[in-house]
DNA sequence: TGTTAGCACTCTTAGATAATGAGTGCTAAC
DNA sequence: GTTAGCACTCATTATCTAAGAGTGCTAACA
């Protein structure tokens, strides 16, 4: 059996009714609704075709029809027109989303944006930090025998630790430590940095000064704890919007997935091809998300990949809209993270 | 009508059930399972008298008592034994939150302790910003234009903000500037250091180099918005748990307004007097709170309070084990901010 | 040959009714 | 003051029925 146009706007018909109103559609809706200019017995006649290709399904006999994960699949590929974002989304993406932002600030602000103009759940994975480049170190007595490790990047990303110091070392010998660090690593991306670490520097501090490299290692264990992408979430709580997830349970297992940041991470870099990408329901490899469909997108600079964006919500999703929201935002965070990353 | 001993002891006998099935209690469970001694009728007799005075209540008639928020309050200030934790709790804290940590962690690490311990949900409240004491300021040119603002406290705390250079500031000058900054300010609170800025610095620089005060007053602008207290959030899934929180719509709205950290540390600063504190159900001012019951205490460093540690659960909550690890952890973060705080 | 009207059939949902059972309050006896 | 006995209440559960939405099939129609 083929797809013929008529099937095609059927289809299509049900896949919108049943994506406004989340009930089964039936025959006579379509025909009283969606004006095809036939009959509800003909439409009958062509959703029993849709079922047996597997498009739609009945939740029981004799009820409407929804759509199967493949009817959603078809959708996407082949009737669903792309959208873009109307101009007032537009603008204020590219309002809130500007190169003033620290980089924590920025992500955390495109989540929260990419689930306000969805209603569904966003998540974004952060550059790693390996990728900005190095600027400068500071270590900083804070106490007796303590001291804070300060890095700064390109990306205007600070991270820090606390160090513990060894009695020996005085404040002025951490200032040429740090000063020595800055003179030799000064542009490298800090995973270059961390390579560099102890191959080279430690090398030629211990001969020059054996204390010193002892507060290398330190460093270099903070670097090494700050390695992951950080995730970002927001907009958990639209799940609660959705009929499909009335359930308690359903709600308790889904948003108990979306707390394991590694997961998270893990399930968004397996998906996270090149471009957008549409998971429908048991397309998903996690089994938490067989309700699910899930758009992602990798943002990128200079042709490196830096992270993804993700968006969760039922199968029943709005994908041509949700697709617009996420290509929105990538497209923005590609262009402002030159700035940071660029090589 | 007055308390005599056995209305304590079937009261005790209640609420001891209540806590641990979540069902409303009968006269004849309460004969069965606690031996008072006594008989169901006798019982019911005592029940009576407890409901009158406004101890205990009836969902319908003839269904088993539950305790009233009197009834607990009753329970929490008269008749409950204050425990301790068991000493492998005991040594997991204190092997948790220890000095090494910086203030960020050690908060959220103490909120996760929190909300495991007891299966409630855990709210902290870090110490404000602004009573740390300065260390250090660095201003690192990352773009042309751009740099960062980084501030180091004793808390071993770094925020950082990306500054607009203006193009007539070279690096030289903004080394100029911070070098000036810590000189002047080393050891102050932030919140001194920001009435500073402007009166002593701005004046002084004006004189000298009307260039750089331009610098002071972008700093100040990033200290300004970093003065608020953070809140640590953990265990919101354990609402899950809670047979009362079985409908969707009260899990949504307890959730949502945990979400809104304005909310959360309004409410925690509200009903945070010195020491420890338990409201209960109607006698919490938020009404998205009435059938929870909040455990809160403060923590400080030499007299001065620092911050909130806050406990949130059903009103059917388990107090004694509650305020036992509530007050272990506040002593806790006490005795390890001591280091980062004292003045 | 494709389309349509008609109709019997299916199956969920909502509402009504009845049975069950836990628990009380009251009375009367101990 | 305590207890046994008993009638009464009311939520919960199960069972049944009626209503309604929607289908699939058949036969007629263009």
């Amino acid at each position: 059996m083929q797809m013929d146009e008529r099937k095609q706007k059927v289809l299509s018909a049900i896949i919108r009714d049943y994506v406004s109103t989340a009930e089964p559609v039936g025959s006579r809706t379509i025909a009283r609704k969606y004006n095809l200019g036939v009959s509800p017995a003909t439409i009958r006649n062509e959703m029993s075709d849709l079922e047996e290709l597997g498009f739609i399904e009945q939740p029981y006999t004799s009820a409407g029809r929804i759509p199967s994960d493949g009817g959603y699949r078809y959708f996407v590929d082949c009737l669903m027109e792309r959208e873009q974002l109307n101009d007032s989304e537009l603008i204020v993406v590219r309002e809130s989303l500007h190169d003033h932002l620290e980089v924590n600030m920025l992500m955390q602000q495109a989540t929260d944006l990419l689930s306000q103009m969805t209603n569904y759940t966003a998540v974004v994975l952060s550059p790693e930090v390996g990728k900005t480049t190095f600027r400068q170190m500071q270590l900083i007595p804070i106490q007796p025998n303590k001291a804070v490790a300060v890095v700064i990047t390109s990306a205007g990303i600070v991270e820090s630790k606390i160090l513990d110091i060894p009695e020996f070392l005085s404040a002025t010998d951490l200032k040429k430590v740090a000063r020595f660090i800055n003179r030799s690593l000064m542009g490298l991306s800090l995973d270059k940095v961390r390579m560099a670490l102890f191959r080279e520097l430690a090398e030629k501090l211990k001969k020059e000064e054996q204390v010193l490299s002892q507060a290398l290692e330190v460093i270099d264990e903070a670097l090494k704890a700050e390695g992951q992408e950080r995730v970002y979430l927001s907009g958990t709580l639209n799940i609660f919007k959705q009929p499909e997830f009335k359930d308690v349970e359903k709600i308790q297992t889904l948003l108990g997935i979306l707390q394991e940041q590694n997961t998270v991470r893990h399930i968004l870099n397996e998906t996270s091809k090149h471009g957008i990408n549409v998971k429908i329901g048991l397309e998903n490899d996690h089994q938490g998300f067989r309700n699910c469909s899930m758009i992602t997108a990798t943002y990128q600079v200079d042709g490196e990949t830096l992270g993804v964006i993700g968006l969760i919500g039922p199968t029943r999703m709005e994908y041509s809209k949700a697709m617009a929201a996420v290509e929105t935002l990538t497209d923005q965070l590609s262009l402002v993270l030159r700035k940071y990353f660029r090589r």
